[in-house]
DNA sequence: TCTGGGGTCCTAGGACCC
DNA sequence: TCTGGGGTCCTAGGACCC
């Protein structure tokens, strides 16, 4: 006898307004919204914020006043706050399911393993542990395929007049909410797509079930025809297996003012060269290819961008090597008389740690300057991000202006000593 | 003045080889 | 010298996701 599994997809309502509002109880019912990197654009929004209009990923300039009017309150985003959460609620989800991928820092999809009588059970009781355990509210979806459990935690949250738990089991579950599904809505199909389906009469979910498949493969590719497939409830994404080794690492930032001094891009290339390798260190990588990008602000009048990279001899993870290809790129590609609105560095050709002989055909080894970058991990764990390489520096009396504001940040209230809260008790 | 950061996969086309 | 099929590998670009 054959046991039929389904998925459940876990997503965190409004993650991280709901990670900002635990620490500040206050906001809760108050229009609250989550700023990108440099306060940019909106991130995350309070329903109370949705409400008001203030749309997904709206630059924040655009909506400042109608923030002022109505006391929306603004934060920047703290993602060590974030991540701390997500992993807190992840290890919730865990204890009721053996095989979870973590999707995002807010979704996790996990194998449910229980008889579908139980679904519904299942899927209240951890979104109310979920809660109990970290205080963060939770929408989950159970369904036979990844894309279906995607409509059902659709249907879960609040703001649709779902409980929190939503629950497919048979076709005939499903297949009527399809009908009330946008099918931009349908993951998969994203904005490219959704103009070209609607022009041919799809505009819902239920319609694309019922496309032809050769129709599909042609115009949406394999991947547009495996999202169908999972609509109609056969299984084509599996559950993502053992975390694989990544394939890319970005380290990027927009600058809080444009730079157009070789100077000030070199800084900023160095120090997103430096992140990467730490990162690398962290996770027992190394990287054979090294890429630099830097641009113009895409909104201006004057455009310009570059994306080049070398490839070692040898894989690295060595923050001198690093920033030092980075910065031979960076001669490459940099055009004086620019003014950059960006930088970024990202490696390619990831290999775990070992897998490569540490020595190269002229028996230069790499071993030797291992012992210097664990020194100088361990200082950063001792005392944060201080230790800096020359390069990263500007000059004496430059301040370091590429770096992006963040002037509404909150506490990292649960991952720096010295932002912990401290509780009253007793008399006030 | 002010528009994020970090990923994945697929496909077409070119280089190169037999 | 020219022609051509067929395979592999790499890369750039496109589309999607959060």
């Amino acid at each position: 006898m054959s046991k039929r599994t389904s998925i459940a997809l876990i997503d965190a309502n409004n993650f991280f307004v709901s990670c900002e509002r635990l620490f500040r109880p206050e906001l809760v019912k108050r229009p609250v919204i989550v700023l990108s990197s440099n306060d940019g654009c909106v991130v995350s929004r309070s329903e109370e914020a949705k409400a008001l209009g203030i749309t997904m990923g709206v630059p924040y300039f655009k909506v400042r006043d109608l923030c002022d009017r109505h006391g929306v309150v603004a934060f920047s985003s703290n993602f060590d706050l974030y991540r701390d959460l997500s992993r807190r609620v992840m290890s919730v989800i865990r204890r009721f399911s053996d095989s979870v991928e973590v999707y995002s820092v807010d979704e996790a999809f996990a194998e449910v393993d229980v008889s579908p009588v139980y679904y519904e059970d299942f899927a209240v009781a951890l979104r109310d542990e979920v809660m109990h355990v970290t205080g963060i509210p939770v929408a989950v979806g159970i369904a036979p395929t990844k894309t279906l459990a995607k409509v059902a935690t659709h249907f879960a949250k609040p703001k649709r007049g779902g409980s929190g738990a939503h629950v497919f089991v048979q076709p005939a579950d499903w297949l009527p909410m399809l009908e009330h599904v946008s099918v931009g809505d349908v993951w998969g199909v994203g904005y490219r797509l959704t103009p070209k389906l609607e022009a041919k009469g799809i505009t819902t979910a239920g319609g694309l079930t019922r496309q032809d498949d050769r129709w599909i493969r042609k115009h949406m590719s394999v991947c547009g025809l495996r999202t169908v497939y999972e609509l109609r409830g056969v299984r084509c994404f599996a559950l993502g297996e053992e975390p694989e080794l990544r394939k890319s690492l970005l380290h990027s930032q927009s600058f809080g003012r444009a730079a157009a001094d070789k100077s000030t891009v070199h800084a900023a290339v160095s120090y997103h060269a430096r992140k990467v390798a730490e990162v690398l260190r962290a996770e027992g990588a190394q990287a054979r290819s090294v890429y630099v990008t830097i641009r113009t602000g895409r909104h201006g009048r004057e455009r310009y961008s570059a994306f080049d990279g070398d490839t070692l001899p040898l894989a690295t993870n060595d923050t001198l090597d690093i920033v030092g290809t980075a910065s031979q790129v960076l001669e490459r590609i940099f055009k004086p008389g620019v003014r950059y609105a960006k930088a970024g560095v990202l490696v390619r050709d990831i290999v775990p740690v070992g897998l490569q002989p540490q020595r190269t055909l002229f028996g230069e080894t790499t071993r030797s300057r291992t012992t210097l970058m664990e020194a100088l991990d361990e200082l950063r764990h001792r005392f944060g991000d201080r230790i800096h390489i020359g390069s990263e520096k500007v000059g004496m009396s430059e301040t370091e202006h590429w770096r992006a504001k963040h002037d509404r940040l909150s506490p990292r209230y649960t991952t720096r000593w010295s932002d912990i809260r401290t509780v009253g008790a007793g008399s006030a």
